[in-house]
DNA sequence: GTCGTTATGTTCGATAGCGCACAGATGGCG
DNA sequence: CGCCATCTGTGCGCTATCGAACATAACGAC
C-alpha cells in the first residue's frame, strides 16, 4: 500500500566524485585516475567476481551497493561486509592477494566507476595520499567485518535486519531499498521466514512499509533504537577513519 | 588421566625467525629491525591492547597466540581472529587507524618480539618488502574474520570447537593446550557448558583427551574431519598467501 | 481482465543453544 | 593429608531459529 514511486532521475548522470573515496584525492591523482576510470552499470545480482577469481577491476560504486558474500559448499551463504559509495570492491588487489574467498555480488542496482587492477596499483605503488586512503579504508572494511562475526554470535534475527536496513540506508540516496526478503535473508544467512518475521514486527511498529521487493523506512531513528550496537560501532569507525565520508 | 607433561624447554631460547614473516624478510631489512626488536614474554590473559587503545606496538608472536576479541557493551565477546607465529598483531598500525575496536588478549603465554610502532613504520614507509608482506598477511587476516563471521552464522558449537583447536594447534610447538574450557568458551561467545559438552563428545570420539585446564589433542585428522569447512578455507587461503609460511 | 509467476504470510514439530542451579572432580597449597 | 578454589559435568525448562509444507497476495504479460 506505500505509494513507491519510482524516481528514475532524468539525465542524472554519475560523476566519479560521488564515490567519497575518489573525492577525497588530491587533485593531481584525481587527474590521472579520471581518464581511465570507467562508467558501468551494475544490474541487481550481477556477480564482480566469483571465490578465487583474479580480479581484473576494482569498483567504486556511486548509488549501486556491492556485498562481500562467502558462499558454502552446500550453497548456504553469509554476509561478510557490504560496499556503497564509501568505499571500494577489489581490497585483495590492494593487498596483493588478487583473488579472494568470497563473491561480490550487486545488492542493489545502480552505477559505478571501474578502473582495471594494473592502473590501480600503478598509482597505489607512487606510495602517496591513495595507498594512504585505500589502507585506511580498508581498516574501516576489516572492522565491518569483524563487527559482523560478533553479530552473527550474538544477535536476533530482527536486531540483524535493522542492522542491515541501516548499512544499506546509509549507501542509497533515497529511504526505499529494492530488495526482496528472500535476497535479505542469503545476505543474512537465515531463512526467508525469519525475515518474514522480522519485517512484519517493524511494520506493525511503524518503521516501515513494503510490498514485493521493495522496503521503505519511515522512522529511521526507531530502526536505529531497534538495532544491536553493531550498527553503531561500524559507523562510528568508518566515521573515525574516514572523516570527509560523513 | 593424561599424563601432560610440562615441556619447559632447558634454554630454548626465542628467535625472531621464529616468527614467519620476520623470517621471510630480506636480510637488509632483517638486519635493521632486529637491534629495534624486544623481546617480551606474554603471560596467558594479558591485554596487548583494549578496544579504542592507540598501538603503540606491533607484537610478533614466537610461540605465544593472541585472539583479537570483541566485548559487547553486556560483556559478552567474540573473537574475531587469532595470530600465532604466522602474523602479527597491530595491523591497524600499518592501516593508518592507529587503533581498533577489539581487544587483543593472550591466550596461550609465550614469548614475542615487539617493535614500537613508529619503528615499525619506518620500516614499512620505505615501500618495500616489508609493506607488501605485511599486506599479503593482512589479507590472511581480513580472510579469516570473513570466515569466523560465516562459521558463527552457521555451525554448530562441536564444529566450531574443532576449528578453533586446530587454529590454535598450527601455532603451537605441542599438541597440548593450556586453557579453560571457560576461556575457549569466551573466545567462541558461547556458554561454557556448550564447551563442556563438545568437548566430552570429543573425548568419547578419542580425538582429545583433556583435564582442569589441559587439552590434548591425539587424533588430529579426525579432528580435521569433524570440522566444518571453514578451517581448510583459511588455512588453504593463507598457505596460497604467505606460502613460505607453511 | 486473466493467468501465471513470484513474493509474502502462517503454521507446526524439531532442535540447538541459553540461563540457571547445583553436583562432582581435580589439583595446588598449607 | 586434607582443604578449598577452580574446573568440569549434568539436568531442566525456555526460546529462537530451523525445515518443510502450504496459503494468500501482488504484479506483469498477454
Amino acid at each position: 500500500m506505500p505509494p513507491f514511486i519510482e524516481l528514475d532521475m532524468p539525465e542524472m548522470h554519475a560523476t566519479p566524485q560521488q564515490n567519497h573515496l575518489l573525492a577525497a584525492l588530491p587533485a593531481d591523482i584525481q587527474n590521472r585516475l579520471l581518464p581511465k576510470l570507467e562508467l558501468v552499470q551494475l544490474p541487481l545480482g550481477k556477480v564482480l567476481y566469483e571465490s578465487g577469481d583474479t580480479l581484473r577491476h576494482v569498483y567504486f560504486p556511486i548509488d549501486s551497493i556491492v556485498s562481500l558474500l562467502y558462499v558454502m559448499e552446500n550453497g548456504a551463504s553469509a554476509e561478510i561486509s557490504v560496499v556503497g559509495n564509501e568505499g571500494l570492491i577489489g581490497v585483495a588487489v590492494l593487498m596483493g592477494g588478487e583473488s579472494t574467498t568470497s563473491r561480490a555480488i550487486v545488492q542493489s542496482a545502480g552505477d559505478a566507476y571501474r578502473l582495471p587492477s594494473r592502473q590501480f596499483m600503478e598509482e597505489v605503488n607512487r606510495y602517496g595520499e591513495m595507498l594512504h586512503l585505500m589502507l585506511r579504508y580498508t581498516q574501516a572494511l576489516i572492522t565491518q567485518m569483524a563487527q559482523t562475526a560478533v553479530c552473527n554470535r550474538h544477535h536476533s534475527i530482527d536486531q540483524q535486519l535493522c542492522r542491515w536496513l541501516l548499512l544499506s540506508l546509509d549507501r542509497l540516496p533515497t529511504n526505499d531499498l529494492v530488495m526482496t526478503q528472500e535476497l535479505i535473508a542469503n545476505m543474512l544467512g537465515v531463512r526467508r521466514e525469519g525475515v518474514t518475521e522480522a519485517a512484519g514486527k517493524l511494520h506493525k511498529a511503524g518503521v516501515i512499509e513494503y510490498s514485493r521487493g521493495r522496503i521503505r523506512v519511515i522512522d529511521r531513528p526507531r530502526l536505529e533504537q531497534m538495532s544491536c550496537e553493531c550498527y553503531a560501532v561500524v559507523k562510528k569507525e568508518t566515521d573515525r577513519l574516514l572523516p570527509f565520508a560523513v
